[in-house]
DNA sequence: CCTGTTACTTGCCAAATGGCAATTCTAGCA
DNA sequence: TGCTAGAATTGCCATTTGGCAAGTAACAGG
């Protein structure tokens, strides 16, 4: 969990003491490629920590798959909507390649927020971090257009080589066709 | 102070007297429709509560402005940007209509934050929210043309009927003139 | 009431994107 | 090696949106 540990460390100063008691809270979890974290109708209970790889989240309109967002390593990830509500979720998680997910309950969390006022601390920052990020990803769609969304998004993780280009394209909002035709023009 | 009493107690379970030392540190300021409450240039250091009246945050891109987010009454907003990092912010936050804005710094927000670890809990849900907020308009824009975007966000708020078509356009990601047009095929 | 400013609409045409289907490419597997 | 399913590309055409400029409407100030 080293990994963890250091993405703890950059956010709040905290005792090796305390860091152990939470980290013993996390529960290491290896998604295959393609395999899922989290399917649709089930009840979003944990936080995710992702260690190594990377995931996507989608959601079925039509008949077809939106890609809503993607997450890649060091960062926090869930399916907030049905975590907070304890609905059934809309989305799925899939593994976009093998990855190492480090798990931790809600109820875990909740606890553990309780026990150290920093840890809360460090719950406000990564959630105003994932504000950011999104807020970023609006601004995106506002001011650029798609070809330098695309752009913009490759140079996120070179894992995005390897992701089917649909799921891309839905994740940019156009059509797979219309990617194909822009990553053209690119050459 | 009473909507923002009651905003809290929404929240969180808070005891009276710890209400009001938290309400203690808010100062009341109203904004004259179309002034500022924050222009490019400055340094955010405060978090806002809008008591009554709308805010949208824009920033300039090439000679255009460009409406990032719409805010209304009973919402915590803030430009997060420049207040984590202290950096200069590129955003200028407009009265849509004669607001009343309750600011915190977010010096003292910090402090509570430590005094009172269910305000840090506080904080906490009020980014988790606005980060759902925020996620369900990236989905906007990866799921629905620009029309069912219009019709959406004219729900929100009848204070949208009175924003300049111009500042809607940019918020949705469309041209004015695109705007209007749709608009002739609504009716 | 006039005047100037700003907001909004519209026409024209170009560019971007979508929808659909046919074709080509690719990678895994028998 | 050859087959096959899924992925990606491409062609054709319709629709949406943009860019620009001209025209119209709304409104505030003198």
């Amino acid at each position: 969990m080293i990994a963890l540990s250091q993405f703890i460390k950059s956010q709040i100063t905290i005792s090796n003491e305390d860091l152990d008691v939470i980290l013993s809270n996390f529960q290491e979890r290896t998604i295959e490629k393609d395999r899922f974290l989290v399917q649709k109708g089930q009840i979003v209970t944990s936080y995710y920590f992702i260690q190594s790889g990377g995931l996507r989240i989608y959601f079925d309109k039509d008949d077809k798959q939106i890609t809503g967002w993607l997450a890649f390593q060091n960062n926090f990830f869930t399916e907030l909507n049905s975590l907070k509500s304890g609905q059934p979720t809309l989305f799925t998680i899939q593994a976009i390649e093998t990855s190492i997910v480090l798990t931790i309950d809600k109820n875990k969390m909740e606890q553990l927020y309780q026990q150290f006022p920093l840890w809360q601390q460090f719950g406000r920052q990564i959630w105003e971090n994932a504000f950011l990020n999104v807020v970023n990803g609006i601004l995106s769609y506002q001011t650029m257009t798609a070809e330098e969304r695309y752009l913009t998004m490759m140079k996120q993780s070179d894992l995005l080589q390897r992701v089917p280009l649909k799921q891309l394209a839905s994740y940019l909002g156009i059509t797979q066709s219309s990617l194909s035709r822009l990553r053209k023009n690119i050459k």
